[in-house]
DNA sequence: AGTTAAGTACACAGGTCAGTACCGAGGGGT
DNA sequence: ACCCCTCGGTACTGACCTGTGTACTTAACT
């Protein structure tokens, strides 16, 4: 039988029902979205019982707001930490991300829920807005005359890329960097603490690869 | 009983029975999404018998994709036709959409299908190539140095702004439109008639116009 | 050892959803 | 008046899905 290993050794697939779990919500979640992936399925990918599922979760919509809370030490949040660039290049960075980024799981489940109410909607406005409120510090950092607009602004590029590379199936973070690095520096006056007008050769750079 | 008024008089709520359905559809997948609103409450909300609703289409998936077609002639298209405008004004207008305005249906379809080879997000495939057609076309009316990368630019904005109302429950096509008028700016050389290249001075001029 | 917490297996309740079958009835064009 | 097309009502099938009940097994801790 197609036993996968709980042989008297295999200590009948370990301890960490709970972590298994949540793993097979990431990746089913993401393959399938929310809505198509069954309890079942998920149990069976993550090899769990599904009575030992609803012991750690008291239904779907716990699972999916506690998958939404797994992602916060993670993805975008990386970026700001990186001290070996200076402000402009962390507001740049948050564009360059894998190519295998599928689709925001925020957006997703907002989308996919349909309902404000739910917690994980609730918890996607309030992820969305901590991200926006990042961005805005380092756009303080870089100098920029308006922090509040650039963050949002910043921010709006990066879920537009987000959905626009799902719709049509091709990366889209290139032409949102393209547009952040000509609103980052119409938003910071001259040069906010270096040689002015020595910022036009950097931007060469990374803001070129457009499309 | 509370019937409607199928009387012998009310013509049993007439022969556009398609017309209803469609209707119906614009407002349940609207308010509820698609996987939300089943044929059931569907067919009751257009005061149509389940029967007559497979007659007129075959499954629930070729009505999805026959209730995207019904945008085509509607919301943006309308915007590019505005020959009082100048093209510049036109592209600002795409972003001045009514404040009620929810989440553009073609992303909500595409994210909530989760299938690329679905008829629905294959046709939302191509609505989005043609917006950015248009805007494209606009933006080389306008005098754009490179008309293709500002259009995308246009829909990404676009696309952005829809998704992120939706998600943080706030209109956020005011911020949308304060970048656009930053890149269009940008992307035109000095006044649409001049060389190309210096694109320096004309970003700090009218690109202030934000929220 | 023995106890307890965690996990397993499996069946099943209760609901929803897409789609169908059958029959009846009205309405419009000719 | 005729016929035929369209629509209505309703019950139904089969699939799937969330969530539970019950009895059993194993791992870890003392």
């Amino acid at each position: 039988m197609p036993e996968v290993e709980k042989g008297p050794l295999g200590r009948r697939r370990g301890r960490g029902a709970r972590e298994r779990i949540l793993g097979a919500s990431q990746q089913l979640f993401r393959d399938q979205g929310i809505n198509r992936t069954g309890m079942d399925q998920l149990c069976a990918v993550a090899e769990v019982s599904k009575r030992t599922a609803y012991q750690h979760f008291t239904s779907k919509d716990e699972l999916v707001a506690e998958y939404l809370r797994r992602f916060d030490p993670e993805v975008l949040p990386g970026v700001f930490d990186r001290t070996d660039l200076t402000p402009r290049e962390r507001l740049l960075a948050a564009f360059e991300l894998p190519p295998s980024t599928p689709l925001c799981p925020y957006l997703a489940a907002a989308v996919e829920l349909h309902d404000p109410q739910h917690p994980a909607s609730e918890y996607a406005r309030d992820y969305k807005t901590a991200i926006a409120a990042r961005l805005t510090a380092t756009a303080r950092e870089a100098g920029a005359t308006d922090p509040e607009q650039l963050g949002e602004q910043l921010a709006l590029l990066i879920d537009g890329a987000s959905v626009r590379t799902r719709v049509l199936d091709r990366d889209s973070f290139p032409t949102a960097a393209a547009i952040a690095a000509i609103i980052i520096d119409n938003a910071i006056p001259a040069s906010s603490a270096q040689q002015p007008g020595d910022d036009r050769e950097t931007t060469a750079g990374p803001a070129r690869p457009t499309r």
